[in-house]
DNA sequence: TGGACTTTTGGAACATGTTCCGAAAGTAGC
DNA sequence: GCTACTTTCGGAACATGTTCCAAAAGTCCA
């Protein structure tokens, strides 16, 4: 005897890496050394195992990001939202955007072709909470599929823009004004803000521009077809 | 006599190749052979310099591609904007949207730190436009940046994802379903939606949404403090 | 026992962005 | 002319994601 008792009925090499040991040797390094270290060579290196191995049981270093952000979402994304349709759809997005805003590094694949169709259950139940608040509080399926985009545009690129600009100053530090080597004169508005600039758009807006865009879509969507 | 005439009073070895020549040879690479193809060493290639040598003229990959959108944006960016405010905003954020779908290979600088502070004069006069829109709208100078940063984020992010599923089929090709693999009896909404989502997802609705987020947000702000 | 087939493994190689460091080519002052 | 100094140039090298291809290690059937 040799193979394992899982190995019956199966043909070919037995394998000796499983997908779950390499997610869960990327999460001890992204934990240990954080996670711009997560690199393929690493990741092999951490397993003892060949760099191109990792790629039999990984499509891409896209697909291991997404599968690990599902394990994420899996752990953070509460089923519980509140019942009144608006408030269940700001619940939704907010749950989406704090979960995202945890996990930085999901910057990399949240632009992915196709992302939302390879999103876990947990992710797509948020989804669901979106579409379904919509439609309850009266639109037709399509203009919830048009809400949802929305919010998730809105959102995608808040977390983008955030993701980089980490570790930025709030205040005045490198550049001697914000929008330096610029014609002032013609950007009276700009001007007058001066470096007030970066300190408020440091601040974290997006609830409140949230609700903004909740109420505006709802509005629209309902005047259009009532 | 040796240097040219615009080598007075400069000391040091006489640069033989400029800046200017640099993005000439990028412009012509992309036009040429499509902009996947610009990399580094063809573009230093089709100068007949060596790679690092374009370091000493650009200090970056992203920092050539943003000197390239700013010329874009001077040549794309119309100056004259509806006079009334609302209009102004959505017709602001429209030219930029529009301005960066038509430049694809943006999406690779967008989110880069301190982004809007490397604009150049065309494109701030869109923010400003933003941003002046709705002061005249009844917007405090906050109010009205934290409009313009959460109509920001949207354009960012409907532009990275539409960039990156680009090369998509608009109805039903490779994966079977849609939201495949998840227990979809826990989610009727996006059942219910089944093979529709892509095509529902392929219609560009930025304007639609746009107005929505505008109206929303301009009520919002002038509520809170009118 | 032995061939056919299948799956896993991993070394070599490639293109990419980027940094290091030394060489080249000028000017400035003596 | 000679020595400093400054700026530009570019080859070598590195880390990265990824693909190619051949070897390894099993099962299955005659």
């Amino acid at each position: 005897m040799s193979g394992t008792e899982s190995s019956r009925g199966r043909t070919g090499r037995p394998p000796l890496t499983s997908r779950e040991q390499i997610l869960a040797a990327a999460r001890r390094i992204i934990d240990r050394d954080g996670w711009e270290k997560l690199t393929v060579r690493r990741l092999a290196a951490e397993l003892g195992i060949g760099a191109t191995t990792v790629y039999h049981h990984v499509r891409d270093r896209e697909d291991l990001l997404i599968q690990l952000l599902n394990q994420h979402a899996d752990q953070t994304l509460s089923p519980d939202l509140p019942a009144e349709p608006r408030e269940r759809i700001v619940a939704a997005a907010v749950a989406i955007h704090d979960s995202l805003a945890a996990w930085p590094w999901a910057a990399e694949v949240l632009t992915t072709d196709g992302f939302l169709g390879r999103l876990g259950e947990s992710a797509l139940r948020m989804v669901e909470a979106v579409v379904a608040g919509a439609v309850d509080h009266g639109c037709t399926p399509e203009q919830a599929v048009h809400v949802f985009r929305a919010i998730w545009y809105y959102t995608v690129g808040e977390i983008l823009v955030r993701t980089h600009s980490e570790g930025r100053r709030p205040a005045g530090d490198g550049r001697p004004a914000f929008f330096a080597g610029a014609d002032l004169s013609r950007l009276p508005r700009l001007a007058a803000l001066g470096d007030q600039w970066p300190a408020l758009a440091a601040r974290d807006t997006y609830r409140e521009a949230l609700r903004a865009f909740v109420d505006g879509l709802l509005a629209q969507a309902t005047a259009t077809a009532p």
